[in-house]
DNA sequence: AAGTGGTCTAGACCACCTT
DNA sequence: AGGTGGTCTAGACCACTTA
């Protein structure tokens, strides 16, 4: 029996969840900028698709918190600001400090050589300035972290923040001098992770947070100029319930 | 010209936002189990909607960890078993130690009050015996802590996990003597904080959380054994303190 | 007063079961 | 095979914003 519709066997996966992970690769990878609007129509002929796995994905990246979803108004990027920034490595900071010190107690052996391993390659894509790699390894070696202190749900919220993060180290960058500081930082972490010293890898981790946290403040705040989109409007921030 | 659809004006909200309340209601009121399978025509029919809207509401759930989505096979409210709730309250007892120690050094003289005043309420309704209202006073105590905090990020997390965990007491309860120890552990964190003592204030939330946790295990009386799923995990994060 | 885009319905398609 | 229910499309309705 012929299909009335596509006749493209293209169902590895569902719809929207494909729509999800495209438009959630495009916030991270900065396509979609922070505060820019998604236009359902404009989705629905980019990726082939109908306007119902669009509206599902981007219901779903709400939950993520990387959209925000206005009642009759429709979706747009999450506006983020320098109070946000803060919020969100304050809670970063104390989540790191958790996994560190977890990973201080519990890490096995070949753990800690992992983790030296992953900082070893972030080591080189530094040097060779190969910045997407540089920042996939760096998200392995705090993925790893979370691993190991084998609490899911701190790691799922962890996550979340970082890919709000990266999307905003996509729009601004790093400082100048900020790469080789953060490999002196992870250091720190797994020296003190080595020597089984909590307290010290606590430290170490949240300190590595808050430095990361004044570096992507002072970035963001060289004015970027306004993008040609809408006027700026009010800031919405529909927080659900 | 005559309208199609519907003449009534009964549209306060949008439909997929009124769903997903109703639906978040249900879960947290304990109509809606742990575990119980969501399927939208039922959905459909109950709420007087079409389907979209429906799953528009439960991917927001699921966003906000209340509703877990697999695909082609459906929604169910996301099932607890004991390590998720070790896990959530491992999150809770961290994030509630920050609350109650940024609360320590920050919080005015006319919000302790009525840190005071809404723990006076829960006495009474404890006292009342009045269930609904413990639950929503015990809300009320552990919101406003968060407020104070003014980190708005960490507050939408906690209030997730308390989702989750308000779900789990509507299905098992508290033991016996419970409530009368949550008020002693209120007190000791409202006395830490009006005597500005920073890490005893700390310390008595994160207690209080543990507390907490150590009773809704025993009263759910889980066994942790793995079902019938693949069990990958093979060292097993030692069973913290 | 159009137009744009968000929202919702009805129905078709199809994956995963049961029998 | 048949049924149940998840998924997707097409199109209608409607809220908000242009001019």
């Amino acid at each position: 029996m012929g299909s009335v519709l596509l006749d493209e066997f293209a169902h590895s996966d569902t719809s929207y969840r494909r729509v999800a992970d495209t438009i959630r690769d495009r916030i991270i990878a900065g396509t979609y900028t922070p505060g820019m609007r998604l236009k359902v129509p404009t989705l629905c002929i980019d990726l082939a698709v109908s306007s119902n796995p669009v509206r599902e994905a981007l219901q779903q990246l709400q939950g993520e918190g990387l959209v925000v979803i206005a009642p009759n108004k429709g979706a747009t990027v999450r506006p983020i600001d320098a109070r946000l920034i803060r919020e969100i490595y304050e809670v970063n900071g104390i989540l790191d400090a958790f996994f560190a010190g977890r990973a201080a107690q519990i890490a096995t052996d070949e753990q800690i050589m992992e983790l030296i391993a992953i900082h070893r390659k972030l080591e080189q894509a530094m040097l060779k300035g190969d910045v997407p790699k540089r920042a996939d390894n760096n998200h392995q070696f705090h993925s790893l972290l979370g691993e190991i202190s084998g609490n899911r749900e701190a790691l799922t919220v962890r996550l979340r923040h970082r890919n709000l993060m990266r999307a905003m180290r996509m729009k601004y960058g790093f400082s100048a001098d900020r790469e080789s500081i953060v490999l002196g930082e992870h250091e720190e972490i797994i020296s003190a992770i080595s020597a089984r010293d909590v307290a010290r890898a606590e430290y170490a981790a949240k300190m590595h947070c808050l430095r990361s946290c004044d570096d992507i403040i002072i970035q963001a705040s060289i004015e970027p100029r306004p993008s040609a989109t809408q006027q700026p409007a009010k800031r919405l921030t529909a927080t659900s319930n």
